[in-house]
DNA sequence: CGCTAGCTTGATCTCACTCAATAGCAGTGG
DNA sequence: CCACTGCTATTGAGTGAGATCAAGCTAGCG
């Protein structure tokens, strides 16, 4: 089912029923390459995207050509469904990595609002979460040094993939590059590559191409003064994100 | 009227008929003192507030006490609509002057969203309204320097504040404290006062206590890699606050 | 096999932080 | 009225985290 990772694991749970009625609503799926663009700034949008397999990023580029992101997305994550009521996104939408999307067009949106405003509201709830996330990535900026930072994009990203799935709590695949993480953490990559070395040598957390394996996740979340609390996971999931609960693997 | 700033001047806007709609939902008004905590993380909400007069922010609080802005509120903005949806908060949010609010229950909006699908979805435009901006703010800390980061939120908050009516395009009040700047801009008070020394001394703009007087805005503008897409104003106002239409006073 | 993208390490530099001291200004109380 | 307190602003000197520049390494791939 290719809703079945929407709202995984979260405070707010979609229904069965609910995920039946967003299913039918979806019009087609798509497939793009890595660093392929999928949404453009700018222009008017008709339609939302769904990231089903991959991953991808929101980015706003620099007027020196630069390109900075300000979201990564995981499966199950609409990734511009703020286009449905903003009509224009302030950012491009692009592909990390090769991925699998549905598109859902407004129209068949604009027809869920009127029959199920419960449903709508969940879908609400999915573009806070994003806004949500968007001010953790503030706080790491302002208030984080560099080891603090990635450690915390590291452990979000654990707590993201656990709660589709697609991480055991200690080990995951991250497919992007250095200069990526840098990206997401206001560092250059020659920077990113010292801290991942750091954090290796420390015993925390390697990180080895696309693979990222945890060693001690509650010493690294004390690091990254992590709280999960802004991804409003079920409980159990957030107590295992915490690294609270027996799941470290040391 | 009450929420005669709502949605005032952007690409969506109110109808009459909608203003007095919302109008009728809210269900009382309040006032804090400067320094007061309006909202608190963690527990359960049931209500949302729309600042009517003053400056609100919401902040998290490291762990290490120091508390960092993640957004500031003007007139107009519907600070925590956001718990609507989600809730509960991720984040505190207090007065930064003192201020007035008007108080939303949960239960009247969703009498609402019953009611009025389209006036909902512009309620949902100014939650993501708020999450655009957060992206800007991971844009400026990610990307600018120091006297770039100051530029920009100077440029903003002259652009939101043009748009409730509250700057003339090149001056207005702003009653923060140059530590608060710093909170927003990922700075230390000192650094603040240097940038702001510079930016005098540069007759790009004077910033004296809480007057704000911007002597050059498209240069103020340029410096900053200032571009009001984000805001989703209406293309008048726009322009004005990007300093093109002959409305700068050099 | 050569090419390119990504990773790694070293040397140097600089922007912003830290620490410290002073000045201005509002409020408060004697 | 002035002394006192506390908060904000201002300026200087020294320091350090992370950037920049540069070079070598590794691995996938046509």
């Amino acid at each position: 089912m290719l809703t079945s990772k929407v709202l995984r694991n979260r405070t707010t749970e979609l229904s069965d029923a609910e995920r039946d009625t967003l299913e039918c609503a979806l019009s087609q799926t798509r497939t793009f390459a890595a660093g392929q663009l999928v949404v453009r700034q700018g222009p008017p949008v008709d339609v939302s995207t769904l990231l089903i397999e991959g991953l991808m990023s929101r980015h706003v580029d620099a007027p020196d050509g630069r390109r900075h992101l300000v979201a990564v997305h995981v499966p199950g994550d609409f990734v511009d469904l703020h286009a449905f009521p903003l009509k224009r996104l302030d950012h491009d939408v692009g592909a990390l990595t090769p991925v699998k999307v549905a598109i859902f067009t407004h129209a068949s949106l604009e027809r869920l609002q009127k029959d199920d405003a419960t449903l709508m509201r969940r879908l609400w709830f999915l573009t806070l979460l994003d806004a949500a996330m968007h001010r953790q990535w503030i706080y790491r900026l302002a208030s984080l040094n560099a080891i603090e930072r990635v450690s915390h994009f590291l452990c979000e990203m654990n707590a993201r993939l656990l709660a589709i799935g697609s991480s055991d709590g200690s080990e995951f695949s991250l497919p992007i590059t250095q200069a990526d993480i840098g990206q997401v953490c206001g560092l250059t990559n020659v920077h990113v590559n010292r801290v991942l070395r750091e954090l290796r040598e420390a015993e925390l957390c390697h990180v080895r191409g696309s693979r990222v394996r945890i060693l001690n996740l509650s010493e690294l979340v004390k690091k990254a003064y992590f709280d999960p609390a802004y991804l409003y996971l079920a409980p159990s999931i957030a107590a295992r994100a915490a690294g609270r609960s027996g799941e470290t693997h040391d």
